[in-house]
DNA sequence: AACGCTTGCGTTATGTTATAACGAAATATA
DNA sequence: TATATTTCGTTATAACATAACGCAAGCGTT
């Protein structure tokens, strides 16, 4: 068995990549259901695990929601930087960032699996539009 | 007026104080339920939302989940090391990576206002337990 | 090919987290 | 005290997430 899960995974990453922002899970299963009009969340949410676990979606955790991943490099954490003004969210690479943090954390015994670093703030564009107005 | 809220206020940081582990906003309704037989959600969430506002309590993003905060300086984000483990959540200091975030996506015209650090892993006390069986 | 085994998907149902909205109680002002 | 204002408790419901079951697809054995 192979190519079951993987059109339904396909179509969830190409809502996430026409998006302009983070999606619920629910916002995708809404527009999935055009065209899968009795999909339901179990459904969505096994695609978007299988799309995370393969790096090719992240999870905000501070928003209960996805995005799609906008590197070519898939095997990486990356920070995010959320718009809160326009709900746009950018990843960012910064390697150097994720060393201190594990190399911080190891001073105290820690060992370090997962990064989560989320930014919340205001996008250079709605920045700008505030000076402008 | 001033008192109203805080008693209640005062009851949802004792209960997060003597946890162990990070306690969804569930959890402390379950805590309290014995001392207040009617409470419902929102009178734990407005506790919170006050909390979280002055620093003495923290949301954990990544959990869904509050801890009190262990800094007397409550004046500062901090970054949260939570081991998947046993559930601790520790806070650390290092305003140096907070200031290279703030920086980094500076450069991109990002205006940073609240940074969101939590990593998981596994903490010294879980790390030793393994190594020793 | 027929059979049974394994895997994983769709579906139903429900659990968990969070908030909108309203009415009542407390405080402030006059 | 009358009235305006604020904040709180409560009801109700919205939003996010997963357990569990049964069916069907693929696979190995005969």
């Amino acid at each position: 068995m192979r190519t079951r899960g993987e059109v339904m995974q396909s179509k969830i990453l190409a809502v996430l990549k026409h998006a302009d922002s983070a999606l619920s899970a629910y916002d995708i299963l809404e527009a999935l259901r055009d065209e899968f009009p009795k999909i339901a969340p179990p459904t969505v949410y096994r695609g978007l695990a299988a799309l995370t676990e393969q790096g090719s979606v992240h999870r905000v955790e501070s928003l209960n929601s996805f995005v799609a991943c906008t590197n070519h490099n898939h095997d990486h954490a990356s920070i995010m930087s959320i718009c809160d003004d326009c709900g746009s969210v950018e990843e960012n690479e910064a390697p150097k960032i994720f060393d201190d943090l594990s190399g911080l954390l190891g001073k105290t015994g820690f060992d370090a699996h997962r990064h989560v670093i989320e930014v919340h703030g205001v996008c250079a564009a709605c920045g700008d539009q505030d000076n402008a107005s």
